[in-house]
DNA sequence: CCAGGCCGGGG
DNA sequence: GTGTACGGCCTGG
C-alpha cells in the first residue's frame, strides 16, 4: 500500500462492470498529475417510511433493457429533518443513474412518506461523505491506483495553480449573422500564461513576432492548440464567455474538420451541455469561464454595468483591450495578409487579459470552492442562492441534517405567488441634493437572523410560548430560546468566522487569500436571506424571511428616529441604509452622531458610515410620482458616478438615447446645472425636429431570432425583415436588423424603413423623441421640474427655465 | 394585464 | 447525468 498527498482538482465518475468508480484528478506538490479511483462508493438515498419495509425495498428492481437498477443495501438511521429527529432509511443502490428512479418506485409505495436527497450528483456526495474539499490537499491510502481511504489534510490550499487561457477569432460576417460556427472558420487562437505566449493561425504573413506560428489550415490549427494545451498541461482553461462562445466554436469546427478535440494527457475531451446556456467541460482540467463568475457574482459590487471584456479589464486591471477593427478582419484575411498581424496581437492581449482577469477572481473563487465543498467548475457557474444553498449543504453534514426537497412546479408556483413584506423604504423627495452623507447597517439581516434564531425548527416552539412576539402583517412570531436553530446557527457561525478573519486583517494580515475569504464569507452572509425567501430553495422559509425584514423595519426606524432628533434631514432610506443631509452640520458631527447610535445597539448590530456625496439626483419611477425606490445618481468626493437603477441601454436603443441618457447625469451631477441640462436636451430635440441629428445615430438594431414566418407578434423588426426580403435580400435568422422609424401614421410597425431606403430628412423626429430620448431622461428631469410636456412644447423656452 | 420576444457575453 | 432549461425588460395584443 502506498499513499499520495495532492491537491484534489476535479472529480468525476465512470461505470465499470455495472459499478460506479469515482474518479479523482489532482496535481501533487511537486507539480504531477495524479489520477485516482475510488470503486468503493456507492450510491444512495433517504426515504421516511410508515413500517419496516427494508425487505420490500430489496426486492426493488427496475429493468431499463441494458441496465437494471436495483436496491443493493437498506440501513435504518436517525438524521434530523428541519431539527426534528426522525428514523430514515438509507436506500443504496447499484449505479449512480438507479437513484432517481428506484426513487420514483419508492414514492409509489403505500409505506412511503418521502424520499430525501436524490438530487445529489454522485461526485458530489462523495466529497461531502469522505470531507475532502477541492483545491485542497487531501491524502490517500491506495492499492493498484485504486484509492483505500482519504481524507483532509487541515489547513491547506492550492494558492497557485496553473491557469492557460484560450481566445479565438472566427471569420464572421460584419453585417452581423448570428454565431454560424458550421461556415465560419476560427482564423486565430491564442493561449496565454505568463510563459506561454502563443498565436496560432493558418494565413501566413511576414512577421519577427516569435509568439505567431502558422499551420497550413484550420484543423492543424486546432490540433496543435490541443497540443500545446496538452503539453503545458494547466490545471486551469480559462476563456471570456467560453461556456457560450469560444469552446463550442471549436467543437463545431473540430467536427466540421473531423479532429480529435483532446485537451488532458490523460486523453480527456471537450464535452459541451446545455441547450439555452451551454457549459463546456473537460474532464480532470478545470474550464473557468471568468465572464460567468464575474457576472453572476461580482457585478453587484462593480462600477460598471456592461460585462465586455474590455470594460471589466479596464475596472478590475486597469487594462484596456487593443482597438482594432473587427469588422475588417475577415477582409484581411481574404485580401490583405499583412494586416492580419496586428489581429494576431490583438487575440492574444485577449488571452492575456483573460488570464490576468482569471488570476484576479482566483481567490475568491478558490474561498467558494472551500467554504462550499462544491468543484470549482460548479462553483464558477452558480449564483447566489446557490452557492448559499452548497454552503448549507456542506455544513448540515455535522448538524445530522438531512436536506429538505427542492420544491416541485406547484409548490415552487405557490411559493412564488407569496409575497413577503419587504423592507422599510423612506421615498426620497425627488430632486438634486447636495452634501449627503449615507449610513447603513453592518450585515443588517445576517445579524438578524443569528441573534433572533430565526430558523425552521425554532419556531414558535410551545416552550417558549409567551414570549414576547414578533407582530407581523402575517400574524404574531417567536422563536426558541432553549435551543439554537440549525440555519440561524450556521449564518452565526459564519458571522464570527468573519470577525475573527476582519480582526486579522485589521491587524495587517492582508494577504489574498484572507481578503479573499473576508469577501467570500460577506457574500454569503448578505445572500441568506435572499435564499429564505427565494422559491427555487430547499431550506426555503417563509415566516423566518417575513421575520427577519420586520426586525430589519424596527431597526431602521430606530435610527431614523435618531438622527431626525439630532436635527439632520432624512433625505432617502432603504432596508439597512440611511441617506441625510449635512447642510449647516459637518462629516465629522455626523460620525459622532454614529458613533452615539453604536453604542445603544444590541449585540452585533452596528451603524457604518458609507460614504460621503457632494452631489446626487433622486429620481421617481413614473414622471409625476413621488420618489422611487433605488433609483439614484450620487457623484462622490472623487468625483465618479455612482449610479443605481437607471436601465441600462441596449443594443436596441438608437445611439442618440444613449448619448442624450449620459450627458444630462454628467452635466447635472459634475456641473450642478440642470439648466444647462435641459437646454441641452432642447438643442437635441430642435436638432432632431430639423432632422439634424445624423440618420446613423437613430438607427435601431435589433436581431431577427427565427424565421420570419414564425413570428406570431409582428413586431418593427420583423416588418424590417419582410422589407428584406422583399427586396430580394436574403434573410435569416440571426441577421441584425437596421431600421429606423419614419414619419406617417399608423402603428410604429407601419412607419419602419430599411436604412438604405432612408435619407436624413425621412426619420420621425416626433417618435425618437418620444420613444427613445425622453423615455431615457424624462425622469431625470422631473425631479428637476421639468415634465416632458415642456420639451415637447415647440415654442420658445427661455421663460420656464427661469424659476428652476 | 399577460404573453411573446429580445438582450447579454463572444466574433 | 442522482438529466431540463437564465433573468430582466419592452412591446403588441
Amino acid at each position: 500500500m502506498a499513499t499520495a498527498q495532492f491537491y484534489l482538482l476535479d472529480a468525476t465518475y465512470k461505470i465499470i462492470n455495472g459499478k460506479a468508480q469515482v474518479i479523482l484528478y489532482g496535481r501533487t506538490e511537486k507539480g504531477k498529475r495524479i489520477i485516482l479511483s475510488d470503486k468503493d462508493f456507492e450510491p444512495y438515498f433517504y426515504a421516511r417510511t410508515t413500517a419496516d419495509i427494508k425487505d420490500l425495498l430489496l426486492q426493488l428492481k427496475i429493468d431499463r433493457g441494458t441496465t437494471i437498477y436495483a436496491v443493493t443495501k437498506v440501513e435504518e438511521i436517525t438524521r434530523k429533518l428541519l431539527e426534528k429527529e426522525q428514523t430514515f432509511l438509507k436506500i443504496f443502490v447499484n449505479i449512480p443513474s438507479a437513484v432517481p428512479a428506484i426513487k420514483d418506485a419508492v414514492k409509489e409505495l403505500k409505506e412511503a412518506i418521502d424520499c430525501y436527497e436524490y438530487d445529489i450528483p454522485f461526485t458530489r456526495r462523495y466529497l461531502l461523505d469522505k470531507n475532502i474539499t477541492p483545491m485542497t490537499l487531501v491524502k490517500a491510502d491506495i492499492e493498484d491506483g485504486n484509492i483505500i481511504s482519504i481524507e483532509q489534510v487541515p489547513n491547506t490550499t492550492f494558492t497557485a495553480p496553473k491557469i492557460l487561457a484560450i481566445d479565438i477569432e472566427t471569420y464572421y460576417d460584419p453585417l452581423g449573422k448570428r454565431m454560424m460556427p458550421e461556415q465560419n472558420p476560427i482564423l486565430m487562437i491564442a493561449l496565454y500564461a505568463p510563459d506561454m505566449k502563443k498565436v496560432l493561425t493558418w494565413r501566413r504573413f511576414e512577421t519577427n513576432d516569435a509568439c505567431i506560428e502558422f499551420c497550413n489550415n484550420e484543423a492543424e490549427m486546432i490540433l496543435r492548440a490541443c497540443t500545446l494545451i496538452k503539453e503545458y498541461s494547466p490545471d486551469i482553461i480559462a476563456g471570456y464567455f467560453s461556456d457560450g462562445f469560444d469552446l463550442p466554436y471549436i467543437k463545431v469546427r473540430a467536427e466540421k474538420n473531423k479532429v480529435p478535440l483532446v485537451f488532458t494527457p490523460e486523453g480527456s475531451t471537450l464535452r459541451i451541455s446545455g441547450k439555452t446556456i451551454t457549459l463546456a467541460e473537460i474532464n480532470g482540467l478545470i474550464h473557468v469561464d471568468v465572464f460567468k463568475f464575474i457576472r453572476k457574482v461580482i457585478s453587484r459590487s462593480m462600477k460598471t454595468d456592461v460585462f465586455t471584456l474590455d470594460a471589466v479589464a479596464a475596472e478590475l486591471l486597469g487594462d484596456h483591450k487593443h482597438e482594432v477593427d473587427l469588422d475588417k478582419l475577415s477582409e484581411a484575411w481574404n485580401k490583405n495578409h499583412q494586416e492580419l498581424e496586428q489581429y494576431c496581437h490583438y487575440n492574444l492581449h485577449d488571452a492575456r487579459l483573460t488570464h490576468d482577469l482569471c488570476a484576479k477572481i482566483l481567490p475568491l473563487l478558490i474561498e467558494f470552492v472551500k467554504l462550499t465543498g462544491t468543484l470549482m467548475f460548479d462553483v464558477n457557474r452558480m449564483s447566489f442562492s446557490q452557492l448559499v444553498e452548497a454552503y448549507i449543504m456542506n455544513n448540515a453534514q455535522w448538524c445530522q441534517e438531512i436536506a429538505p426537497n427542492k420544491p416541485a412546479y406547484n409548490e415552487k408556483q405557490k411559493r412564488m405567488g407569496q409575497r413577503i413584506q419587504g423592507a422599510f423604504v423612506y421615498e426620497p423627495k425627488p430632486g438634486l441634493y447636495t452634501n449627503i452623507v449615507v449610513f447603513d447597517y453592518r450585515s443588517l439581516y445576517p445579524s438578524i437572523i443569528a441573534s433572533h434564531n430565526i430558523s425552521q425548527g425554532m419556531l414558535n416552539c410551545a416552550c417558549c410560548k409567551g414570549k414576547p412576539t414578533l407582530h407581523t402583517d402575517r400574524g404574531d412570531f417567536w422563536f426558541c430560546d432553549r435551543q439554537k436553530g440549525f440555519l440561524s446557527s450556521i449564518i452565526e457561525n459564519l458571522i464570527q468566522i468573519r470577525a475573527k478573519i476582519k480582526q486579522d486583517i485589521k491587524q495587517g494580515k492582508k494577504d489574498q487569500m484572507t481578503l479573499a475569504r473576508s469577501e467570500a464569507l460577506k457574500v454569503l452572509a448578505n445572500s441568506f436571506y435572499g435564499y429564505l425567501g427565494f422559491y427555487g430553495a430547499k431550506w426555503y422559509f417563509k415566516e423566518g424571511a417575513e421575520a427577519t425584514t420586520a426586525f430589519g423595519r424596527q431597526y431602521i426606524h430606530k435610527v431614523i428616529d435618531a438622527v431626525i432628533q439630532d436635527g439632520f434631514i432624512v433625505i432617502y432610506s432603504d432596508t439597512d441604509s440611511v441617506f441625510i443631509l449635512l447642510e449647516n452640520k459637518t462629516k465629522n458631527d455626523a460620525l459622532e452622531f454614529m458613533h452615539a447610535i453604536n453604542k445603544q445597539l444590541p449585540g452585533v448590530m452596528e451603524l457604518d458610515f458609507e460614504g460621503m456625496y457632494p452631489a446626487g439626483i433622486f429620481v421617481s419611477t413614473k414622471a409625476t410620482d413621488v420618489g422611487a425606490k433605488k433609483k439614484y445618481a450620487l457623484i462622490d468626493e472623487t468625483g465618479v458616478l455612482k449610479i443605481k437603477g437607471f436601465e441600462t441601454v441596449r443594443r436596441n436603443w438608437s445611439f442618440i438615447a444613449k448619448d442624450v441618457q449620459k450627458q444630462v447625469l454628467e452635466i447635472i451631477l459634475k456641473g450642478k446645472n440642470p439648466a444647462k441640462a435641459a437646454e441641452y436636451l432642447r438643442s437635441i430635440i430642435a436638432e432632431l425636429r430639423k432632422n439634424e441629428i445624423p440618420l446613423e445615430k437613430v438607427v435601431i438594431h435589433t436581431q431577427l431570432q427565427r424565421e420570419i414566418s414564425d413570428y406570431k407578434s409582428i413586431g418593427p423588426h420583423v416588418v424590417a425583415a419582410q422589407r428584406m426580403q422583399q427586396k430580394g435580400i436574403v434573410v435569416e435568422p440571426g441577421m441584425i436588423l437596421k431600421f429606423v422609424i419614419a414619419k406617417g401614421t399608423g402603428k410604429i410597425r407601419d412607419k419602419v424603413r430599411l436604412v438604405d431606403e432612408s435619407k436624413q430628412q425621412d426619420y420621425d423626429a416626433e417618435y425618437y423623441i418620444n420613444n427613445q430620448i425622453l423615455p431615457a431622461v424624462e425622469r431625470i428631469f422631473a425631479v428637476l421640474g421639468y415634465s416632458k410636456e415642456q420639451f415637447l412644447a415647440d415654442k420658445t423656452q427661455s421663460n420656464i427655465d427661469s424659476f428652476i
